[in-house]
DNA sequence: TTGATATACCTAGCACTGTCATGTATAATG
DNA sequence: CATTATACATGACAGTGCTAGGTATATCAA
């Protein structure tokens, strides 16, 4: 469905901002990046975990066990502060890259796809 | 600048649009992407290689030497049909996955990054 | 009890790909 | 003759998603 690169470049961003809604555990992300989605993105848990224990390494997330009222015992992980700048960060080069494409992509006459309608505001036409 | 990751994610689809334009080769693609990104992208030599060298194994390209009037040789790329069916592809998912990103973020009322003004359209305000 | 399913987390081995460094060659410039 | 820009190529390395497998528990049906 989306080929790997396209997920090792979102996998970030995407966990971050999930986060930065509200602290959240491995299965539940899984299922809100379906959600969020539209059922477009379907992650594997063997890619999440160790993205998230990435993110831990790297200081952007905190971790913490708790058990839930369903009796089952969840990793909770919350945001930091340095996480929130990281977001912004990937949130800048993501917006640089697909500026670019979209640079490019105009001067193509390319057909829009027509599966899923992914914006319907007019593209600026300034710079 | 732009993480590894993302180039990685968005290498074979700005190639691709590149030589849809017209035949190119390596050493304007690279001048090209920095041109089309306003600076903002900078690739190196050792990674666009290996990516044109790939498309053509795929058969998304063709390539052909030729002498140019300075004298140089240079190493002529021609993007096929199927790699105009893979750009198509590539655009779908990327535009799926930047939905998705967009969002996200929409929910977050994360501070505009300031540095480049890569939009001035107003976001959609429907589902 | 037993079996199936969903929930919940983790990791090892594999393949792919950008980075960095390096190599080769030529034209233009000073 | 040295320097820079042009022009293509590759090998070693590191990072990361994928596949497959493992462990454990709650819920529900038979």
């Amino acid at each position: 469905m989306i080929n790997k690169d396209l997920i090792a470049a979102s996998s970030t961003p995407i966990v971050l901002a999930i986060l930065a809604e509200e602290d959240s555990y491995g299965y539940a992300i899984l299922k809100r990046v379906r959600e969020v989605s539209g059922g477009r993105m379907e992650w594997t848990d063997g890619m999440l975990y160790p993205v998230l224990h990435r993110l831990e390494r790297l200081g952007h997330v905190e971790a913490r066990w708790q058990v839930a009222e369903s009796g089952r015992r969840r990793k909770y992980y919350r945001i930091t502060p340095g996480g929130r700048a990281q977001l912004a960060e990937e949130r800048r080069q993501w917006q640089a890259v697909d500026a670019t494409l979209r640079g490019i992509w105009r001067a193509l006459y390319l057909p829009v796809p027509a599966s899923h309608p992914v914006s319907a505001a007019p593209l600026p036409q300034g710079t």
